[in-house]
Formats: C-alpha cells, structure tokens, sequence
DNA sequence: ACCTGAACACCGTTCAAGT
DNA sequence: ACCTGAACACCGTTCAAGT
C-alpha cells in the first residue's frame, strides 16, 4: 500500500479535487482537511504538495472547478438580464447540492483563471442591449452576493432561513426565485434608482 | 505571569469575545485560534474551557454579538421596507468595518438568542402594513443574504467586486445600495411576481 | 518525476491537579 | 469557582531521501 496499484486511478489535481469534493460532501468543511484526503487516496500527506503548493491553492482550485459546472450548466445562448437570472439559479442549485459548497467559496481565494478568464467571459455576455459594462459588473456582484449568502444560509441552521425551508420545497424555491428576480430585473431600473423617502 | 494581576481586566466572556474580534480584525480568521486568543491574554488554552465549551460555542457568541450590535445601529422607529433596507446597510457596513466578520458569519453556527429573539424581534418589525408574516421572512431572508454575500466578496479578492472596489467607493456603495433597494422595495410587488419569458 | 518518512510548530479538547 | 499543566490526536508544511 501507499504506492500505486495496478487498476487504481492515478494521483493528479483531478483525482485529489474529486476526493476533496466528496470530503466536503460527506463530512462537511471542517472535515476537510489534506491528512484526510491522504488517507483516503491512501498517499502520505506531504505527496499532495506535488500537485499543489498548499493547502489555500487547493482551495482555489476548488472554487475554481465548482464555479466552473455552474457555467457549464447554464444555456450557453442566454445573454443580459435572462443571462443573470439562470447565473444566479444555477449557482445556487450548485451549491445545494454539494454540501458546504458555499462555505468553502465564502473561505476559498480566487484563482487566476476565475479572474482573468471566466469572470470576464460572463460580463461579456451580460453586458448586451441596454446594459453598460458597470452596470453589467454590479448586477453580477448582486446575483453572486444573493445568490452565495442564500446558499450559506440553506447549508446551515440558519433561523431565518430554516423557518423558511420547513415550509414547502416550493415555496422555498419560489422565495428564492422572487428576490433572484427583483434582482435581475429590477436591478438598474427606474424602480431601483429612485431612493426611499 | 498567568494570574490575575491588579489592573489586568478580568477574564470572562466579554474580555474573551473583544479579544477574539481584535484578532480577526488584524490577522483574519485563519489566525482566529483558541491559542491566540489565551496567548494574548496571558493565559492557558484550557483556561478558555471554563468559559466557552468549544470554539464553536464562541463563534455562535461572537455572531450573535455582531448581529446584535447591526440591530442596535438601526432606527428602533423603522418598520417594514424601510428596516429591511436599513437592516441591510447595517448589515454590510458593520460586516465591512471588521475584517473577515463576514466569513466568521458564514462559517459559525446560530446562537440560540439569536434563534429565539432577535430574528423574531426583526420579524416582527417587518411584518407590518400590506407585508405578511411570510413575505418578511422571505424578505429578511432574501436581505440578510445579499449583504453577507456581499461582504464576503467585498472581503476577499473577489475580481468581480474587486473590480468594482477599484472604482470610487460613492459607485461601489450606490451599487449595494441599487441591489439592496431592489430587493426592499421590488420583493413582493407585482413586478417580481412575474416570471421572465 | 513522483512519492515516502521523519520532523516541526501549531491546533482543539480533556482532565487531573492545584488554589 | 477558576485556572494550570500535562497529555492526546490531529493539522499544515518542509525537506532530505528514496526510486
């Protein structure tokens, strides 16, 4: 044991990222630790620092491939404030469905390719019609914002939220989909700008 | 050394609770340690026990600490839309002035105070005029994860936010504020009732 | 190139023992 | 009641050494 056996998967950042997901799945982010994906993948601890200078890149790296499959995720031919819209549902469903996803974004840093590569594709496609490219860039801030404390809120035992989630699915749901779209489209609007008295 | 001295403030939650803020005011959470916390008291670890059963029980008490001192910010007079968008601003601003509160939010868990009387309390507030016990707690919901969302971005390196940062902070500020008044005031009314085509 | 094995400083938690 | 001191299992990181 410990060295690689015939038919085993090889070790690689895929492999590792993989285990880490299903760690964080199953046993949360506390739980998430690098000794334990050593064990798991049956490695020592220190085989990991191959693949990834430590444990924060790892992270990244994480953040990176999740937010990654929620793009994937979303029709590729949606533009603008629809665009924003299924960004936003989509992430949170994302992150749903993985437990302590959010958690793990909310604590992760950014990688290089999140910032210079698909962070900019999706202002790109948002920024069409009547919207400019700042007011591209809030509203992506606002659905992300919405859209990531919704999904740290769901993961944990939040009261609010948990009051909320011992309704119906579907109400739930709907809650959600109602603020995702005072946001997408409201966002910017004349209904937005004008200020409270 | 490590015995009350004359002068010293005693130990206590209090004293234990503005040490651990300072610390993740200056070093962040990851530096936020039980072992920090005694280090800089000049006590042991273990003496922290006697106090706080865990470092999770110290979490809960820090977050309800935050969260209480966001509610004694606002205007006891607000009630409906107008605590909702007060709320938020609280909310963020308090979440912003103290480094990584925000990620010690979505990290810790939820005080039972916090479960069993402040949100109530916030609820209740809310629920006034056309709005109904569900609408608010959707709505809180829907504005408590908006401004923690956002000061997590604004937190970290976040590029989407932090391009935003880069610009005046009156454009950074307004942007929250657009997000936050179309969620206040566009939750629940006929415009976000209706799905997009 | 890729991994082991040992070492280091740090962490949360428990518990007997002191006062 | 309140705190020390020692112990334990676990953690991230480094690095020489193997193949």
């Amino acid at each position: 044991m410990g060295r690689p056996k015939a038919g085993e998967p090889e070790l690689g950042r895929e492999l590792i990222a993989e285990t880490a997901l299903d760690i964080l799945d199953s046993e949360g982010l506390e739980a998430l630790s690098l000794s334990q994906i050593a064990r798991v993948l049956n490695v020592q601890t220190s085989a990991l620092y191959w693949y990834f200078k430590s444990k924060a890149a790892l992270y990244e790296y994480l953040c990176e491939l999740i937010f990654r499959r929620v793009l994937d995720d979303v029709d590729p031919s949606l533009t603008g404030r629809d665009l924003l819209y299924a960004f936003g549902r989509g992430f949170r469903s994302n992150a749903r469905s993985s437990r302590d996803a959010a958690k793990l974004i909310s604590v992760g840093g950014v990688s290089e390719g999140l910032r210079t590569e698909l962070i900019p594709g999706l202002l790109r496609r948002v920024a069409v019609g009547g919207i400019s490219p700042l007011e591209a860039r809030q509203a992506v801030t606002a659905i992300e914002a919405l859209s990531l404390g919704w999904a740290i809120f769901e993961g944990s035992q939040n009261p609010v939220v948990g009051e909320v989630m011992r309704q119906t699915n579907d109400q739930n749901d709907s809650a959600f989909e109602r603020a995702l779209h005072a946001l997408a489209y409201g966002f910017g609007t004349d209904s937005a700008k004008k200020n409270p008295a």
